[in-house]
DNA sequence: ATTAAAATTTAGACAAATCTAAAAAATACT
DNA sequence: AGTATTTTTTAGATTTGTCTAAATTTTAAT
């Protein structure tokens, strides 16, 4: 299914509750349902029809094509999901989430995450005054030798990065341990271990210092 | 603090990463990193200038302002908490929480929100395939006298409407019994019980016509 | 059947965000 | 210093979604 704006989606969602019943929508009751003008309802009417969402002749009114249709329940569905969503997991009251403004929706998830200190790459999250902190992490590149760490950040985050850190299965909060640093190409040969338990270690693996650098560690 | 487009977000994220220690960000770094042209950066920083939210004299390259940076910090702290989201509650791997498309999403959140039928307004939400049930469901105006039901649905949700509701304490899933009906003007007078059970009857009232053809029950 | 009123569409304009191509300024290089 | 290169800005278009005002079509009323 292709993409639409946030503005055709609501001329979509909007049609498919009018004509309920109906078999046509008019402009005018388009229009005031939108708070819109009618000069805009036609313009975008057009466009609608264009794709295919629907059916429209000049001054008869207009319909959702079956491919309409489908556009509209999935939008009615993520529409409905969220909002079950912001009732029953962040406690919004039913007749509240219609307009829950971001800000509120912010704290509150929050609240319901826990206050979490960081996200999934490591990434110090915020509080809603705006206060971040930062740990002293210090760059994987620059620990010593035989000193266990642990990975809690990533900086650099792009596809290819985080492709490379899957295949060597590097995750955040993973314990490592440099054993060797190399003078040639400043590569370093590092272990990983499952969690903070002594459990059965892996084979050691080296990696290049251009990623060694893109990693932060914490004691 | 003020509203901001989702382009407008961008440039002031990207700009606050990019000056991470530099002291200014030029004009090709920030196209570079949104992917976007050296003249739309200069359109926008004209744009941010004007809002104050950074600072920028021509060809010396630009820095976020105080105002800026708390923007910016807010814009941060919504990005790292959904993705503490995505990882924690909807199970997506640390590495794809950046490029989740919205229909896996939406996917995720249903299943993790365990398959809801209806959302708090009492409206069916679709399944992933399009398939809406409708179960039958009778106009309150329509029901009989004495005869128990439930609320499952409210048709019109303007705010007027729900500040009614709230006010007479009618909810989704109250149960709700007919004790009289008006001939002159049509209103009704009804009661609400707490639940299924037979606990403490509430005082019985009466609503407008108007009011009970906005409402739905099943028996 | 005319005329009046209402609904709808067209014409033309505007703001936001983007682009290409050309001009201007800053830097780098003999 | 004088020229070449790079960076940045301006000028002018384009796309999307909106608007007002005027024209057109449909519907309702005499
Ligand atoms: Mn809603
Ligand atoms: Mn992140
Ligand atoms: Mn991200
Ligand atoms: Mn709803």
């Amino acid at each position: 299914m292709l993409n639409f704006s946030t503005s055709e989606e609501n001329y979509i969602k909007t049609i498919f509750h009018l004509q309920n019943g109906q078999n046509t929508v008019t402009t005018n009751a388009l229009a005031e349902k939108l708070s819109t003008r009618p000069a805009s309802v036609t313009d975008m009417m057009k466009k609608l029809k264009a794709k295919k969402l629907l059916h429209y002749q000049p001054y008869q009114g207009f319909r959702l094509s079956n491919e309409g249709k489908k556009v509209a329940l999935d939008i009615i569905r993520r529409h409905r999901l969220w909002e079950y969503f912001l009732a029953e997991k962040l406690k919004f009251k039913w007749d509240e989430v219609h307009v829950v403004a971001e800000d509120q929706l912010i704290d509150k998830l929050d609240e319901y995450l826990g206050y979490p200190k960081s996200d999934p790459h490591g990434d110090p999250i915020p509080d809603s005054l705006g206060k971040m902190e930062n740990s002293e992490q210090i760059n994987l590149a620059e620990l010593a030798v035989n000193k266990p760490a642990e990975v809690c950040r990533v900086v650099n985050q792009s596809d290819e990065m985080l492709e490379l850190l899957q295949h060597k299965k590097i995750t955040i909060g993973a314990r490592v341990e440099i054993k060797r640093k190399f003078e040639f190409d400043h590569s370093i040969e590092i272990r990983l271990r499952q969690s903070k338990r002594n459990s059965s270690d892996q084979p050691s693996f080296s990696i290049s210092e251009q990623l060694a650098k893109n990693i932060f560690v914490s004691l």
